[in-house]
DNA sequence: GCATGATAAATGAC
DNA sequence: GTCATTTATCATGC
């Protein structure tokens, strides 16, 4: 199953080439703000006592970061995501080192 | 000084390469191709990386950033596309 | 000086 | 919750 947003509902011809709908964004998103580093170094020092946030801790470190819940709850989403892409790099390095070896 | 460290040491992760000249034929000629939708599947994704001698996570990158810099181009120039077009219809033509 | 690849916020599918 | 994306931003190549 497709897991992109290509099944927006949209009837208009935003493209005007029907055969590039994948085009037609219409969902409006809020602009991207890069965090401070106050912010960033908080988040981070939380991320490293544990990978997943309390309720009760979330809504501490929204209220002092001047970050919303939905925002630190995304934070930690996006955080955990890169672990694991980095973990992953790591493993490939790993192989690629010692490929050939017969075991 | 600390402040550089850090930051030295994160660019070197973040340094940029540009793709070799085959690659990037190579992924430009699937995304013209397939206009229409220009999503490739997980093993689509895959069988590029090999040809493209670089990673799965880069194909991803590249499409991500070709999806939506094309879009911000429609209306403009669009060479490119035109050029990938023309090629595909000579190669149908002989 | 922009083009380009990689990363950081933000969304949506499942 | 994961995870493939969209989008803006970052950092670099040339």
């Amino acid at each position: 199953g497709q897991r992109h947003p290509l099944a927006v509902p949209y009837g208009g011809t935003l493209g005007s080439n029907p055969l590039e709908s994948w085009t037609g964004n219409v969902t409006v998103r809020k602009k991207r703000k890069p965090y401070s580093k106050f912010q960033t170094l908080e988040l981070e020092k939380e991320f490293l006592y544990n990978a997943y946030v309390s309720k009760q801790k979330r809504w501490e470190l929204a209220r002092n970061l001047n970050l919303t819940e939905r925002q630190v709850k995304i934070w930690f989403q996006n955080r955990r995501m890169k672990n694991k892409k980095n973990s992953q790099r790591q493993a490939a390095q790993e192989a690629a080192g010692n490929n050939g070896a017969t075991t | 000084a600390v402040m550089i460290l850090r930051s030295r040491f994160l660019d070197a992760r973040r340094r940029r390469r540009n793709f070799s000249k085959q690659a990037s034929e190579i992924l430009n000629e699937y995304f013209y191709s397939n206009l229409s939708n220009p999503y490739p599947s997980e093993e689509e994704k895959e069988a590029l990386a090999r040809r493209c001698s670089i990673t799965v996570n880069q194909v991803s990158n590249w499409f991500g950033n070709k999806r939506i810099r094309y879009k911000k181009n429609i209306g403009k120039a669009q060479e490119e596309a035109n050029l990938y077009a023309a090629k595909k219809a000579a190669a149908g033509a002989s």
